[in-house]
DNA sequence: ATAAATTATCGTCGATGGGCGATGAAAGGT
DNA sequence: ACCTTTCATCGCCCATCGACGATAATTTAT
């Protein structure tokens, strides 16, 4: 089951590739966020919600608690995951939109 | 438009999240493949099929041919492209199969 | 005011990523 | 045989990742 092979030159021609300069940019943050196994792990925990706060989500990773909140940061900082603060404790959900974006992006490939 | 605020410790136990280590591993390794732009838009131009050359990819990308041998190595480590021998050029197609792999582990989140 | 609990941040370390130029390897043409 | 073309690989550089322990910061409870 392979693909194709080239293209002669004409068919190329006729076929030119849009920019997509944004759309690889985002693609590009919004994969790179999931392309760790526990950011990934991270993001079906929250998704599946049997745990939102920071330290249950430590209890489920065999990470350091360190090494977990970093890889929250990396997942906020790309948009992916939200946090609000309710008391001591940090409560994580994910961003649907993000989400939606990142499958949007991944889908049109 | 924000997510709901976390579940209650009950309604937690009722949905341990089934363990994912292997689609963790296999998304992680795929969306890392596509998780910079110049990968993502090696893709983009692959499944284009305005080019599928080395050197016409390099062309279309601002990169020096190191480089972007260098992405199109990645690339095919992590199983999304195939390289083809053809005289002395090597022309690159998607396999569709690992698209079709890391459209699923994303849309399954 | 103190203490405890929870999370974020800092500093460090080794490993890897991503860029480049230069060089090597393989196939074709002359 | 030689040269050209095309691509891969190597070595180098700097920046960042990912892991950890230790420490700070914030909030609640006592």
């Amino acid at each position: 089951m392979k693909s194709r092979k080239c293209l002669t030159e004409s068919e190329q021609r006729a076929r030119p590739v849009p920019k997509s300069d944004r759309a690889d940019a985002e693609l590009a943050q919004l994969a790179w966020a999931v392309a760790h196994p526990a950011r990934a792990r991270i993001v079906r925990i929250l998704l599946a919600r049997s745990a939102c706060v920071c330290g249950e989500i430590v209890d489920q990773l065999t990470l350091a608690q360190s090494t977990v909140s970093q890889h929250l940061k990396i997942l906020k900082e790309a948009g992916l995951i939200e946090g609000e603060i309710e008391g001591p404790k940090v409560c994580y959900c994910v961003n649907q939109q993000a989400l939606a974006r990142l499958k949007a992006r991944i889908e049109e490939l």
